[in-house]
DNA sequence: ATTTTTTGTTAGGTCTACCTAACTTTATTA
DNA sequence: TAATAAAGTTAGGTAGACCTAACAAAAAAT
């Protein structure tokens, strides 16, 4: 079993170098600011995740997590977004308030709970944020999605999932009543600064780029699927 | 907020103290194996405690819990036993495999996450063993209840508790079919040992006296209240 | 009333996960 | 290419929660 620091490390790790748009290289000084800790820190936890296989790397070189690291990654991710399912779902959490919880529920150590979790909530494949939760052998279902940031003016996209999971950002987007699942109309965009009209549930909100670029949205006839151009698509 | 190793003690010193039929006097000693460590741990975390004004003690004398240490303990045993209502009526555990989880799970610091638990279980009274939940204030409802070693012969109990957490006492409790709201009649006791014969579910069996000194019943028709005479009692 | 046993305390040490400060390597820029 | 900046490493240190070994006090037994 892996303490809770080291699972911090490995779910961290799997977050920088798998789920991100670009960029996948990543060093000790980004891990240690992921994590708020200091360079030094980190440095000595991956010194000791390589002892027991879990990330390769060599001194002054890029990370990687090797197959069991990422297993054990994964599946701290995996259980992160089964709790917040489960807030949210099951105790009538808001999204924004699931996430300090859940960073303490991910490192409970029972197979058995995880997978009765996993059930009792009917194996759910995306979590309240819109995130993919990883199965049991840590395969995650990856939809096609854009940035709304990228979404052409007059097209349309489903909310899918956010990458802020700030509360101030959360509690925003509540605010303009974006949500997952719901629909947003890209209804103009300002070429000089990007400040964006978008139409939710009928009413106009103007928004900055980077509110955008915070926002992932599918095509609402074909939310998976690869290239998204082939088929009837809206965008 | 506490530490869980300070948690750990003060749900300790709460079961030694309150929870207990007898010898509620405490030391360093006794503590320290009930948790599992060594005297000399437990004497440093008790001087600790009593910084935070959560034990009064003196050196050499006995311990006991300041108002403030006694509702520590009391919320982290609330937490257990709710947890453990959790796993047991939620997610299908049986009754002997939940303590361990619970005992992960009772760390857990969110008072909404308690409090929703609570609702989402229709605010139980008693746990999957029969122990009283203590409320949001620490308060428990006490069943009048006796030992099964304690009832005469003849008479009928309905278990409410058992004492022993431990598998092999669970699983044996559940091959004869004694279970938490079942009915026992105590068909015999040989004076010589205390082997005594129970009735359940129309069967007999013979068990040791020490078994059933770890089992608590009430009498059918007045579980709750202190005297138990008074009423058309059936002890 | 001693002796012996039990109980409790202290001193000093380990291990984990942090830290700061000083240093080295690699990357960037002039 | 040489200077500077950024990234990464090492050495040494702290706090929490545990340990062992030696010792002191209190309780029990003779
Ligand atoms: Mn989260
Ligand atoms: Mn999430
Ligand atoms: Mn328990
Ligand atoms: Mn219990």
């Amino acid at each position: 079993m892996f303490s809770q620091a080291e699972e911090n490390y490995l779910k961290a790790l799997v977050q920088l170098i798998h789920f991100r748009d670009q960029g996948n290289e990543v060093g000790t000084n980004e891990l240690a600011l992921y994590l708020n800790v200091k360079p030094a820190t980190a440095n000595d936890m991956l010194k000791k995740l390589r002892e027991k296989s879990l990330v390769s790397y060599v001194k002054y070189g890029k990370i990687s997590l090797t197959v069991e690291g990422q297993k054990a990654g994964m599946d701290v991710v995996r259980k992160h977004r089964l709790w917040e399912t489960f807030l949210v779902e099951k105790l009538d959490f808001a999204w924004d308030e699931v996430h300090e919880v859940a960073e303490q529920l991910e490192h409970i150590k029972s197979k058995k709970l995880v997978n009765s979790l996993d059930d009792f909530l009917q194996n759910p494949k995306f979590d309240p944020h819109g995130d993919a939760i990883p199965d049991r052998e840590g395969r995650i279902l990856i939809p096609y999605q854009r940035l709304l940031s990228e979404v052409s003016i007059g097209k349309s996209g489903k909310v899918v999932s956010v990458k802020d999971n700030s509360n101030s950002f959360l509690q925003y987007a509540d605010k303009i009543g974006v949500r997952i699942g719901g629909m947003i109309e890209v209804a103009g965009r300002e070429s000089y600064d990007g400040q964006t009209t978008l139409r939710v549930e009928n009413k106009d909100h103007t928004v900055s780029d980077k509110f955008c670029m915070n926002i992932h949205v599918v095509c609402p006839t074909c939310k998976l699927g690869k290239d998204c151009s082939k088929n009837d698509c809206s965008f």
